[in-house]
DNA sequence: ATGTAAGCGAGACGGTACGTCACGTCTTCAC
DNA sequence: GTGAAGACGTGACGTACCGTCTCGCTTACAT
């Protein structure tokens, strides 16, 4: 059982990991300052010193390009501390969601990367796996914690719990383009907590 | 002095409104269909069977031309019904913002629109104003009805409630890509009602 | 009868010829300086201060452009004078030949033509037309003197003469590139005319 | 004095010369396919199953290979049979010409070296001295035969007469792209016989 | 009623970027 | 150290649109 690894007769060249890197940190940039469509190919090349084939070799369309460049955009989201408070933890969440939102190049490229998901079934897998997941797996550790100790019913609906530590943020910030203030991230902590809570003590 | 005004002395001809307005069918289409970076002038004015000039008479660049098309997606949302309580309200309200964000020429656009504004003052002043505003003003009524009626302190934070009345659909429905279902719908007015009237009885 | 005429509904943009004919100048300077593979649409552009898209809109590619501009290297061959005796004549016909083969620009291009046109058939056709047609029946002219004259006989062997008229100075300078002195030319003159005028007195 | 070849100590490595062949000659194929322009490196190096490094070892530059593979292209030319007389001669001079000139892949390629030489001092020079010489060697014999013979007076013009040797074949098959029949052979060779003998019986 | 300025469809214009291909150089690995 | 493989920077290819422009034709006021 030698074979397998033989295939390759001799020694191939290899597609420069350094350079791939460069590209797609450019790439990003390119993105933020300048949208989707108006970022090319050629300025990212211009810009990285590299010729145009070391960008086509790696990927076969500037749409592949971005949509590749952007899923590395990973989320380095910080664990959820267990502040030993619902209010606590929702609070410590927002303000992770805030952080990620805020970051010019992020924020920027994330509305273009939503616009484009639209009509890119591929780009919108690659969202919700890179930038959906983790956010909401981080989410559902608050919801969990807050269970255990008492605060929230086992049954809480978990789908518009999560729905609602992402949405409001985004869309103060990037659809309507407004400044979150600390204090606005206080009265949203206080009415998200009592919505939650809200059920708790119903009927 | 008796020129200026009487530069042009005779036959008017005007810009033809039927074109003007058939023009921006056609490129609201172009732009649900394509999104922004990829619509053409050259398709629009192909489509629309009328040469460049006609556009670009009327719009100094195709940014202006998708800015303008947008910001008359107009937004035809019926008046906010009095369904007797702050509940039925609600549930109106979540319901015609569905039913706009739910169109699927003006779901696929906003997103863009919502992108472009990022990197466009004008558009989102436009945005603002065309979209934005009439919605809140419509969720400021539900709000007021319910303080007159007394399921609300006039207190309440109105800031984030209209907010809470946009942001979860526009995240569920345009950014997660997911479908919202009545049942959805249900089980958010009854989280937004309670996040709303949680506070009324507070210590 | 208002109809008819009124097919075309309005004024159509029409081709400068003014440009074209610029284009054509520099491509054939390109053609002489670099060879037909060297060529380059945007050199050709640049230098004309045009756009690629001048150049395409004419010629679909830079083949039918090199071709289409070699073909209008037209050959101002003067009128064939009438010397008096075969001898003259021959010898204006070397002269005449030896002009045109020696411009600088038009010798270099013609090569390149030559070895275009094995895999051109369209070439091969348009430089037979436009250069060996109008050269072939100067010298027929001559042939024609020379017989009216009693120099030859009706039934000299064009086919051979016109080929003579032109071969050896192509070969000369063409092929082996060595100058053609006024006294190289002396001597052609007198085999050329020892040739043609050889077989009268026959047997 | 064994040495000079032997430097070359131990694991010797050297150019493999079977490899070399093989790439000259898909070399020739291509040049006569494609002419020099649009024969390309990666071409030949894919039809001959080998690197690029193969062909840049042995050659600079693509324009270096083609010289050198057209070089090859040896002029295998039969020597100079002695007919007997010098229309004999003549006539086999020129059969020995148009088998060469005939040749498919020879002909193409010499028309596109021709041009290519004028461009190119080296190739210009390979070219007279790989195929100009012995070819023109070939000629002088015919030429001191005949006048061994008496059939040629000493001082017959050798530069043109040899220019005649090749000059119209050339122009007819490689110029015009006419077929050479034996019977225009039969017509040539009796031209060129009389233009060389005209001056004999003079004054 | 007519003159005339503007709107109109068409499309050429100089550009920029696309994605492809080949150049000649270089590095890597196998033999 | 030869050889196959192929990545590298470069630059031309031919295409598609950009926004500008000019061209004749049509239309609708203002006289």
């Amino acid at each position: 059982m030698d074979s397998g690894a033989r295939r390759k007769p001799s020694g191939a060249a290899v597609l420069r990991p350094e350079l791939t890197d460069a590209i797609v940190e450019i790439t990003l940039d390119e993105l933020a300052e300048k949208g989707f469509g108006r970022m090319s190919m050629e300025a990212v090349a211009r810009r990285a010193g590299v010729g145009k084939s070391a960008l086509y070799r790696r990927w076969p369309s500037k749409q592949e390009l971005a949509v590749d460049a952007m899923s590395r955009l990973s989320v380095p989201l910080a664990e959820a501390p267990d502040t030993g408070s619902l209010r606590g933890d929702v609070r410590a969440v927002l303000e992770a969601t805030l952080s990620w939102l805020d970051d010019p190049r992020l924020g920027r490229i994330l509305t273009d990367l939503v616009a484009e998901a639209r009509r890119n079934e591929t780009l919108a897998r690659a969202l919700a796996a890179a930038v959906g997941e983790p956010r909401r797996a981080r989410g559902e550790v608050v919801l969990d914690r807050a269970i255990a100790r008492g605060e929230l019913p086992a049954g809480v609906d978990r789908e518009i719990a999560l729905d609602l530590f992402a949405a409001p943020l985004f869309w103060h910030l990037g659809v309507r383009l407004l400044p979150v203030t600390p204090e606005y991230l206080d009265r949203l902590t206080d009415v998200l907590t009592a919505a939650l809570t809200a059920g708790r003590t119903g009927p």
